[in-house]
DNA sequence: ATATTTGTTCGTTGATTAACGAACAAATAT
DNA sequence: ATATTTGTTCGTTAATCAACGAACAAATAT
């Protein structure tokens, strides 16, 4: 009957999977992590979507950590949050026994 | 100008990692990867969700082709699907550079 | 025959997500 | 001073998600 929640470490998890989960996102993140950094304009000319709506996105993998963004007025660079990232990689990787 | 979608990969990772985007759903696979198999009337005890919550989940991850179910009535014998789990590492395994 | 066990499905509710365009803010360029 | 560039925020809409309890289905046990 003693009910066991999801430990913390799986709950890291899921929070960096559910900002993977979208194949927008996934591109920018497979762009960041190949080159180093992007500017949004740049993403808006080749994705299929309106800025505001990749604005959101961008946001969203702010928020996961995922990412960061630094002002090189009047444009954003965008670039892997390397601490983070090092975290999720190790986090995938124990969970997926690689 | 010429617009870009994300590859079947990216799309392919996104579903996986939406599938794995919840504390629940973690919780399921990390035990279903460590143990071969579990009946859902064992984590319907050990977690503090209702059974048919938990079923929802469990279709979830059955749609995202992670797990799979064995009736061995009246039970249900749930796995990992072997066969897109080693798809979903080798996918992680690339875009993570592990 | 009936009750119990085991899960799924259905219906509901509230929250979150994804997408768009319009409006706005801030810096730069004219 | 004003226009342009670059992104974010806001408001809207439609869709999906997460959770619950009730009802149902199927097999097993009494």
């Amino acid at each position: 009957m003693s009910k066991v929640s999801p430990t913390e470490r799986q709950k890291k998890i899921a929070r960096y999977a559910k900002a993977m989960g979208h194949p927008t996102r996934m591109y920018v993140l497979e762009l960041l992590s190949k080159q180093s950094c992007c500017y949004s304009g740049d993403l808006t000319e080749e994705l299929p979507i309106v800025k505001s709506t990749l604005s959101q996105h961008l946001k969203e993998l702010k928020n996961a950590g995922l990412i960061q963004g630094e002002i090189e007025a009047p444009k954003i660079k965008y670039c892997i949050n390397k601490e983070n990232w090092k975290e999720a990689q190790s986090l995938f990787k124990e969970f997926l026994k690689l």
